[in-house]
DNA sequence: ATCCACCGTCAAGAGGTTGTCAAGAAACTG
DNA sequence: CAGTTTCTTGACAACCTCTTGACGGTGGAT
């Protein structure tokens, strides 16, 4: 299992250092923002699997980016964090998108336990839908628009950039796909993979002879970047 | 709101207590089984709104019940307790048809929570009357017209149909389809969901040869938009 | 600089998947 | 129990995807 990435929005320094230390104590990977603003530019760069979203924050509070995220469909799940007991923000919080929240000051046993609730809840194991560019790829429906016009990707292609893009950033070589996608006992040769990485790329590049997103990486692989 | 009753089914006393407390005092009405049989009997006779069930019971174990409780089609949510903290029960009780699981030893707070959480991810989810393009579904009322004309579909056509529409826009596999209407024991060939399919088009669609409500994802399964 | 393994491209055959139609089995209904 | 509806299965044809091969170009090691 691939570690979990948390992105934690807070500016307190105090509260960023209780955070990250317990989370990566827990074996998480943490990405740390202080404003609302670059929480926005991490959620859609880091693509974590939960965000930790402080409510009070500089340039831009949490029910904002909250709303902002849920409007440009991101998905992740979002556990809010609120240092007044009001209802009325926990109301809007959901309202706004929020998968659950916590208020302050919270038992670290609690942030963390109501974390891999959520993460489990929303079952955080498998990507839905992913942007890169002009691309747009459900993998539930089973759909993809480059550009608006929808596109039509085989369901191997589909397997493969799935694959690809759960392990964006990591190269991935011809024999793993085969062993992860088609199975331990496939026959299929290495070029088989070749072959599909080519198809790919002539849907979802804007050049496929020099691919930006799916990169050859010589003798060793494929890799997605986006 | 009317209270939510909930089916606790556990043999272990200290452990009832603990539940029925913390349940009564969130303002649920509760009902105790001690045994896998008796679970059973008050599953039906009680209908309560949410059943949290031990897996290790007297006379019928958990899973079994769980999977007993799916064949004769009771789609109350089920929350199953572990002492184990084995991966294989969890596969084996989602597979049983469970909504989620919780291992022991856990907090009430999580308890508490997750009971929330599936009552209101199931609770939204039974759908009662659908229309699409000309049609009209009830499906409280079993019946269903095309452009104002009544017309005949079997049961199963409309277990098939809410089916695909309760998860309108996601690919569904026959298999799962097996699973989820047929029950997990079905002996049913895959080529008999395409059958209906097949059947349903003819009464649904304006072209059934070219479906414009279920379409066909090769190689995956049936999707429905509208 | 050269050579060889590696990769991109293209196309065609193989193999699996689905639509259609119909008949037999099973489950209801009166 | 007979009649009717519904469900399931089978055969066949059409279709789509996957896989593989050949060939030429590229990159990197020596």
């Amino acid at each position: 299992m691939t570690p979990k990435k948390i992105l934690i929005v807070e500016d307190e320094p105090a509260m960023v250092r209780l955070l990250r230390d317990n989370f990566v104590f827990e074996g998480y990977e943490v990405v740390v923002a202080t404003d609302g603003e670059t929480a926005l530019h991490l959620a859609f760069e880091e693509r974590p699997h939960l965000i930790l979203l402080d409510i009070m924050l500089p340039k831009l509070d949490g029910l904002s980016v909250c709303r902002r995220l849920r409007e440009r469909h991101l998905d992740t799940p979002i556990l809010m964090l609120t240092a007044r007991n009001l209802e009325q923000d926990k109301v809007t919080g959901l309202r706004m998108g929020a998968d659950d929240y916590l208020t302050k000051p919270f038992s670290v046993a609690e942030l963390l336990a109501r974390t891999e609730a959520v993460l489990r809840r929303t079952g955080q194991t498998r990507i839905e839908t992913y942007r890169f560019g002009d691309m747009v790829v459900n993998f539930s429906s089973f759909e993809a628009t480059k550009a608006g016009q929808p596109i039509d990707l085989s369901p191997r292609e589909y397997e493969i950039l799935r694959y690809l893009i759960e392990h964006r950033g990591q190269v991935i070589s011809r024999t793993e796909m085969l062993d992860r996608i088609w199975g331990y006992d496939s026959q299929a040769l290495t070029r088989t993979v070749d072959s599909h990485i080519a198809n790919l790329r002539q849907k979802i590049e804007d050049v496929p002879a020099q691919p930006a997103y799916i990169q050859t990486v010589h003798r060793i692989g494929y890799k997605f970047t986006g």
